[in-house]
DNA sequence: GTCATTTTTGACATGAGTGTCAATAACCAT
DNA sequence: ATGGTTATTGACACTCATGTCAAAAATGAC
């Protein structure tokens, strides 16, 4: 094993899953991610064969980032809590870079990117495991009884709003609107929830 | 008033905005609308100056159209009959084309297109309108006692939540799994809507 | 130390899209 | 019908991005 790899590509796929967060998959270039990432053009194609392929290595360090976040944030057995302290971190991840990135997974599917069956599979299976993670929640002892659905469908619904709430991120780029609006859907489905 | 327009301009808007729906904005280049609607890459240029501005029109009528179907699904007082047709509508919409086309001003925002500050306008005041027509509806004399929001917040939040709902397409284009996503948060906002 | 292997590097060929322009054609008003 | 105005057309110049390749450099294995 000689001619051995000059970057880390640890630090590289930091570098460019930042660049395809801020910039969007669709408009990032391989020229552009040579430029962010101090890897040459030539390098990455070497190494990845292609722009999707680093992507598909950037986005599974996003999407478990991402769930990470969300379980931690779904402790305890008390919905009202639990949902708002998921949505905090949902949005709190949307604006926690320089300029505010919205969520990577709405932005690629939003893209064009879709196009390509790999990434589908991706946000598919990312999705698939929100929704899953979110379920086991909401299905805790004690907690249907929070809620003004069943588990299984509010967790369809808490899961399909964020994208909503990512799409609104990107048109008004308005955190305290978010909040706002993740505020109403907590009273929605579960009632009872201390107002914050 | 010489030189006389050799295209139809309403059926050429009307072919340009069928393709920008389909492909996305950022995906329609100027060479694929000179095809699509049969007028050559110069006159387009000559009579427009540019793709956006003839996205700008196109989305005009897309975005005067759904507002219209919104607005006709909004009538009488039952809350969740109302809110039933209207995300009847809304999806619909989705459906409508030969292919699954989405909601052209979900894709346009996830495109990258809102780097146009005039493309951002039309689609924050297509959106503000929205949420007008929601509330002015759900703030009808006996609708606010069928509903567990305030009308501005429920409004607020069903306008978010299709656009949750048009991102959930493109990512599964399931059209039966958006319908009853779109149940679930009914029967959260208005708890009494007699199921479909 | 030499070899074999792999990476790096810069260059090249290609394709797609944009925007402009001059020449040509079409047409209305007078 | 003639002139002035405007649209059409095809060509051109330019930019940007992709993907490939051969030569050069680096390094571990023997």
């Amino acid at each position: 094993m000689a001619g051995v790899r000059q970057f880390d590509e640890d630090t590289m796929l930091e570098d460019a899953l930042a660049l395809f967060w801020s910039r969007g998959v669709a408009a990032t270039s391989m020229v552009d991610l040579a430029n962010a990432t101090g890897v040459q053009r030539g390098s990455l194609y070497n190494a990845y064969g292609d722009r999707e392929a680093i992507f598909l290595r950037a986005y599974d360090r996003y999407a478990e980032r991402f769930l990470e976040s969300a379980r931690a944030s779904l402790t305890g057995d008390d919905a009202g809590h639990m949902l708002r302290r998921l949505f905090d971190s949902v949005i709190d991840s949307m604006f926690a870079g320089e300029t505010a990135r919205g969520c990577l997974t709405t932005r690629t599917a939003g893209d064009g990117s879709l196009a390509s069956q790999p990434i589908r599979e991706r946000i598919r299976h990312m999705l698939g495991d929100f929704i899953a993670i979110v379920t086991e929640a909401l299905s805790r002892p004690g907690v249907p009884e929070q809620l003004t659905l069943e588990p299984a469908q509010a967790a369809e619904l808490v899961v399909t709003f964020t994208r909503g709430l990512a799409v609104m991120e990107r048109v008004y780029g308005d955190r305290d609107a978010l909040l706002r609006s993740a505020g109403s859907l907590i009273s929605a489905i579960a009632p009872d929830a201390k107002r914050p």
